[in-house]
RNA sequence: GAGCCAUUAGCUCAGUCGGUAGAGCACCUGACUUUUAAUCAGGGUGUCGUUGGUUCGAGUCCAACAUGGCUCACCA
């Protein structure tokens, strides 16, 4: 990748390029009148056949035939091709478009016709050199399969496999679907700080940071949870933000450090009526991104048409580990179930911890079709309201689709005496070493003190649900520039 | 963080038992005025990831390291 040592196709570019300039031709020209895309060429045929047209693209094929010559230019819309005669452009262009390269990005302009063999194409009047491309393409039959140089050059990934780009054309219309359904509804997109004081609203190790000039330690945010429910406080009923968290955790399949979620809040509103938004909202953006709520996912038809089933969370146990934890009470109870299961927990682990463990060892795997899981233990649910019936358990959902959380959501815990005992409890197991338990977070209930009317909230992992609707396999296929060690080299 | 696998030309990949480094595309020279994985004739362009070790001799065997992938751990 350094300038020294060019390969000999390099060097050969770059004598290219002095050679135009010493012709008098920039090589990296300004700009260029294009007048249609390759697409528009090919789907207006009919009225522009025979018309005077200017293209622009990059040469991705190339066919020279001594005085003649065929090239295939590649625009954001597709590819188009040109047909380039000495006759039409003279010696000069012929002897352009003949040392241009593959990866060269070229201006063409003249007359849209067919081909004997019936391909739209454009016979060129005049060429112009528009950018000199120094590096050769990845090989045009397989393209570029090898995913390390994929991730560190997606620009490459984009130029040659078109089926890259489609994916986050797709992210882009999945995010704006996401944000006309919410809108629709009356919420109101906001946005908060990135750099937190203390980490919060997840469990999760973050990364920390330094300001100078107040010198003070601060953290990028794990969650958005706790500023937007301070703006519930401050009176908006319906908000919601789309936006990064940052997680200094393990990279996986399933894992990228920096990552995209949307959290919306609605006043006044329990973990049912959020349930029904969120099936609606995922529901409503496949039929408008894909055309249809039934999707495939490696293999796996998934119908995403409401409503989805609930399970509470005690019930899938039973139902997959033949466990009734409603008959289990205590916490060495619990420890032992776990251990006749096969199930490592910690020494000390809780009944709540454990029941979650049981959950996601052998339930979780069996939610293929969408799954409302509701019912979570206190425990794992440090800002989720207490069930009033149950109070060991919360008013809390997880959707499970394909075996994977898309979306967590709870009736916020607004009680602020009972959310300080909680933040307490976490800050226990925090002090015994559980570096992802939240810390106190003391502004956050200086607001709860104010009153947080009751709300229902949702988290939805942007980056997971693009994977969903894309059938991609890896986070790293729907983020563009994923996470990477630096090369040396 | 752990285990397994991979790393050879710009790209995609072969490389046998340890004996002078190979193919296709791309590229270079030439031919060709409707081709489309264009074709024809000729040309191999390389720090075999890095550093050590074993050996008369290492792309090949061994070790460490680097980067990546997968699985696990952690998590969303």
């Amino acid at each position: 990748m350094s300038q020294d040592n060019l390969s000999e196709q390099m060097l050969i570019r770059r004598e290219k390029l002095d050679k135009l300039r010493q012709q008098g031709i920039e090589p990296y020209a300004d700009r260029y009148a294009r007048t249609h895309s390759a697409e528009e060429i090919h789907l207006e045929f009919e009225e522009l056949n025979g018309q005077e047209v200017a293209v622009a693209g990059r040469i991705m094929a190339k066919r020279g035939q001594g005085k003649a010559g065929f090239a295939h230019l590649q625009d954001f819309s597709g590819q188009i091709q040109v047909y380039v005669k000495v006759d039409n452009v003279g010696e000069a262009a012929l002897d352009l478009f003949n040392r241009a390269d593959l990866g060269d990005i070229i201006g063409v302009k003249g007359t849209v016709f067919k081909t004997q063999k019936g391909e739209v194409s454009v016979r060129a009047t005049s060429i112009s050199m528009l950018s000199k491309s120094l590096r050769p393409l990845p090989e045009k039959w397989h393209g570029l399969t090898n995913v390390e140089l994929r991730y560190r050059q997606r620009y490459l990934d984009l130029i040659v496999n078109p089926e890259v780009r489609n994916v986050f054309v797709t992210r882009s219309k999945i995010v704006r679907s996401m944000r006309g359904f919410l809108e629709a509804k009356g919420f109101l997109e906001v946005e908060t700080p990135t750099l937190h004081p203390i980490a919060g609203g997840a469990a999760a190790k973050p990364f920390q940071t330094h300001h100078n000039a107040l010198d003070m330690d601060l953290f990028l945010r794990i969650a958005l949870e706790l500023p937007l429910k301070k703006l519930i406080v401050g009176g908006f009923e319906k908000v919601f933000e789309i936006g990064r968290n940052f997680r200094n955790e393990g990279i996986s399949v399933k894992h990228n450090p920096e990552f995209t979620m949307m959290e919306l809040y609605q006043a006044f509103a329990d973990y049912n009526d959020i349930m029904e938004l969120t099936e609606q909202m995922v529901a409503h953006i496949a039929q408008e991104v894909l055309g249809t709520m039934v999707v495939e996912y490696q293999g796996e038809q998934v119908d995403l048409a409401p409503p989805w089933r609930r399970l509470p969370m005690l019930e899938g146990i039973k139902e997959y580990a033949g466990v009734d934890f409603a008959q289990i009470t205590s916490d060495q109870e619990a420890r032992n179930v776990a251990a006749a299961k096969g199930l490592a927990v910690e020494q000390d682990a809780s009944r709540g911890k454990i029941i979650n463990g049981f959950f996601e060892e052998f339930v979780e795997p069996h939610l293929i079709q969408p799954t409302f899981v509701t019912g979570h233990p206190v425990e794992v649910s440090p800002l989720a309201k207490r069930n009033r019936i149950k109070p060991e358990y919360t008013d809390r959902f997880e959707a499970f689709i394909v075996g994977r959380e898309l979306a967590n959501a709870f009736s916020e815990l607004n009680d602020p005496i009972d959310q300080r005992e909680r933040f307490e409890a976490q800050a226990a197991a925090r002090a015994a070493g559980d570096e992802e338990a939240h810390p106190v977070d003391e502004d956050f209930l200086n607001a709860l003190e104010f009153g947080l009317p009751p709300t229902g909230g949702l988290g939805i992992g942007i980056d997971r649900l693009v994977m969903l609707l894309t059938d991609s396999p890896s986070i790293r296929d729907v983020i563009l520039f994923p996470t990477m060690r630096p090369r040396e080299d």
